[in-house]
DNA sequence: GGTGAAAAGAACCTCAG
DNA sequence: CTGAGGTTCTTTTCACC
């Protein structure tokens, strides 16, 4: 991982559909030994894949929300990973240190839809006590984009 | 919004490199007529970009934190908001009921840069009385891809 | 590691039907 | 929206530095 690398991802973050031609103008380098470097950092698993974003709320998902859900012992841990990994309306979910054992991300259709993911799917996932729910009333930023330190993007 | 212009974003935040020939023959369509939906979808802002997905920590980012932020007076709120876009390691920032006014996740290098987040910057912006800071400590799942229901994907 | 040139392959746009 | 055609652009390859 060199400056020019950091500015490759940079600049993939930027635009997930740049071509190398454009790439390489970005760091000065020819078009081959851009496309040699993405390799690199795919397979390093540095560069994990290409998205295209979308505004959820044209999706029909109306609610942001964070969900906090505690967990009454360790040995639930394991089966309630698996039950989320598949509930498509949570976008993440983190172990987390404090109070709740887990916080959750959702974007869900409405507060009926929440309503029923809460009381109907997690409140039933063995070792489950309690949920706490955060609605998000407004976003003012929503990145994916890592931002890459100054130093790193030049000669550090 | 059909089904197939709704398969068309399915795919594309599956994979946001994938070509207009592909998407055709997912959605069993020509591909002068992918391109077209997709310039109208893009047009609308459904899809609002593509985006290289990376890996933080191998970008030097070892922590994900979420940090609850109070205000003592809705009159800070917006020269809060202008900061807080500025921020590199604060990918998200949400504004939210209950007893934190805004939400934000952050990534950040380590212990120190979380420090001196809290410290040296959200605690000096003007209005700011409290932070809580909630560290992950492992991620389960951490995707942006907005599931679609399978009715719209398929006929109602 | 990198360059440059050239080939091979795709992608994308246009347009008549 | 389709199908075909043409143009352009990407990517791969390879000889050489």
């Amino acid at each position: 991982m060199d400056p020019l690398d950091y500015r490759i991802v940079d600049m993939l973050q930027r635009d997930g559909r740049a071509t190398q031609l454009e790439l390489a103008r970005g760091v000065k380098l020819s078009q081959p030994a851009v496309a040699e470097r993405i390799r690199k950092l795919e397979e390093k698993g540095i560069i994990t894949g290409y998205t295209a974003r979308v505004d959820a709320t044209q999706l029909g998902k109306d609610i942001t929300a964070f969900i906090g859900v505690s967990i009454e012992h360790p040995k639930h841990f394991e089966g309630f990973a698996r039950k989320v990994a598949e509930l498509p309306d949570v976008l993440e979910a983190h172990r987390v240190a404090g109070q709740d054992s887990y916080v959750l991300k959702v974007k869900t259709a409405n507060t009926r839809t929440l309503d029923s993911l809460l009381v109907e799917t997690l409140r039933t996932i063995p070792g489950v006590t309690r949920t706490s729910t955060t609605i998000v009333l407004s976003t003012l930023k929503e990145d994916t984009h890592v931002r890459v330190p100054d130093e790193l993007l030049n000669g550090e």
